[in-house]
RNA sequence: GCCCUGGUAGUAUAGUCCGGUUAGUAUACGGGCCUGUCGAGCCCGUGACCCGGGUUCAAAUCCCGGCCAGGGCGCCA
């Protein structure tokens, strides 16, 4: 039986005849009647089968289906539609395409709130649940807002490797993966290939792709294996440039998601809007009086730690009301040998995050395009240049000023959400004890 | 990787401190009742103490180790 309609596209017309197919979210015997709610994407239809008026194999059928059975139906629209869901069929054939074991490991309704974890094991039964359906619509959303804004302003989509030869910021948080007889690593950001095409003069680019950590992160914030949406642009006048194209974009993205998931957006219970721009900017050194003033000491040259993050989302949120904020002119030793420092205070480096809701998103900025200063700051930070050849000898030939960043898509998914826990935000997320299904 | 807390039916939990009847409840599942349910309701039933070792007459309960989970930290997107 090949369906007629999504059951949101159901007209409310009666005598309508329609077939529709998904699977079984509740069913209730009352009396001479039979409900079985069937769901598919898009919503769920009530069939209601009168037990005296429906013919016997359809009672029969009706009699044995049980919650998650996948099923099709043809049926009429009633004169009048009582169920609460507001759409309802009164079926006259229900084909069974699957039977579902009983019980099922979890409750998908809803009613017994299954753990996290639970819930991972068993996947694609718990992403039957509409809410955890509707995180997956909203970050598609907020990725077609981001693409929208990328692919008309310039930016060519590219792809950079995500097997690579070394490792390029000192290796130990990368996964090593045989290739052939030697030994390669899964990338943990596209960033330095990026560089490259900027060199090639591509200008503008994204990459929108995976990226993956080692670390043994166990925390809600944390996946093995992340998206990123990193964005590399050329002849920028210092990294104020990147700052605008990196709001700009969220912008675009929350956005679109406003524009299309109201109804996504109110059954996850999240409040999302569209931040103003530009957002607030804080800067080293200044970043470490505000934290004084707040009663956190870091000592001049360290790098903010979790709670100075939190507290700067405080800060932010009561002096300029923004969930956003950028913190520039991070401290140049807690940074990689690629980042610019600004010439006149080599002290702090064009060195960007962007913090959401309390959260990093982001990290980047503008890159340093002068050979002599990058083979410096490779000195500079202790590494081997002979291993990082195959990237700095590209800047001998020169390389326009350019910069960039790299936003963690499911971070953003979550911390737009509200989400409890970043595995909520990738399908099958990839954590230190998880690797299945 | 470190610190704290936890692991009890398919799912979610009470009980554990202070060892001792038949390990309680909700939901799911099976059966029954109910003439419109919509988290329906009522009755009956099936079903569980993470793994290994130790202490003890006796361990879900106390001790040790392991694995796993939640939170915090570190690392970062």
């Amino acid at each position: 039986m090949k369906r007629s309609h999504y059951i949101s596209d159901i007209p409310a017309e009666p005598g309508a005849n329609v077939r529709i197919a998904g699977w079984v979210e509740n069913t209730k015997e009352v009396g001479r009647l039979i409900f079985i709610w069937v769901r598919d994407r898009t919503g769920v239809a009530q069939l209601t089968v009168k037990k005296n008026s429906v013919e016997p194999e359809v009672l029969e059928t009706a009699k044995a289906i049980g919650l998650h059975d996948f099923i099709a139906a043809e049926g009429t629209v009633p004169d009048k539609i009582t169920a609460k869901v507001g759409v309802e069929i009164i079926p006259s054939r229900i084909e069974v395409l699957s039977r579902a074991d009983k019980p099922l490991p979890l409750d998908v309704s809803g009613v017994v709130e299954s753990n996290l974890d639970t819930r991972l094991d068993w996947r694609a039964i718990d992403l039957r649940n509409p809410k955890q359906q509707a995180v997956f619509k909203v970050q598609a959303k907020l990725l077609e807002g981001m693409q929208e804004y990328l692919n008309t302003h310039g930016y060519l989509q590219v792809f950079t490797p995500c097997l690579i030869g070394a490792p390029s910021e000192g290796g130990a948080e990368l996964f090593e993966v045989k290739f052939f007889d030697k030994t390669a690593y899964l990338r943990q950001d596209p960033q330095l290939h990026r560089q490259l095409l900027m060199v090639a003069g591509f200008d503008r680019i994204y990459d929108l792709g995976p990226n993956w950590r080692a670390e043994p992160s166990h925390t809600p914030r944390h996946l093995c294996e992340h998206r990123g949406c990193a964005v590399e642009l050329s002849f920028i006048d210092d990294e104020h440039d990147v700052m605008r194209v990196e709001e700009e974009l969220v912008v675009n993205g929350i956005k679109n998601v406003v524009e299309e998931c109201q109804k996504e957006i109110e059954l996850l219970g999240a409040e999302v809007e569209v931040p103003k721009r530009p957002f607030p900017e804080l800067r080293f050194p200044e970043v470490y009086e505000i934290l004084e003033s707040m009663g956190k000491h870091i000592p001049r040259g360290e790098d903010l730690d979790r709670e100075a993050e939190k507290l700067l989302a405080r800060y932010v949120k009561e002096k300029y009301g923004h969930d956003f904020f950028f913190v520039n002119r991070f401290p140049y030793r807690v940074k990689p040998f690629y980042v610019m420092r600004v010439d006149e205070e080599p002290e702090w480096a064009r060195s960007i995050d962007l913090v959401y809701r309390g959260l990093e998103l982001s990290s980047g900025g503008q890159r340093e395009h002068r050979y002599e200063r990058i083979i410096e700051q490779v000195g500079d930070k202790g590494m081997n240049l002979e291993n990082l050849r195959w990237f700095t000898e590209f800047f001998r030939y020169g390389a326009p000023p350019h910069g960039g960043f790299n936003i963690g898509v499911e971070r953003l998914t979550m911390a737009m959400l509200g989400l409890g826990n970043i595995r909520e935000a990738a399908s099958f997320p990839r954590a230190p004890e998880r690797l299945l299904p």
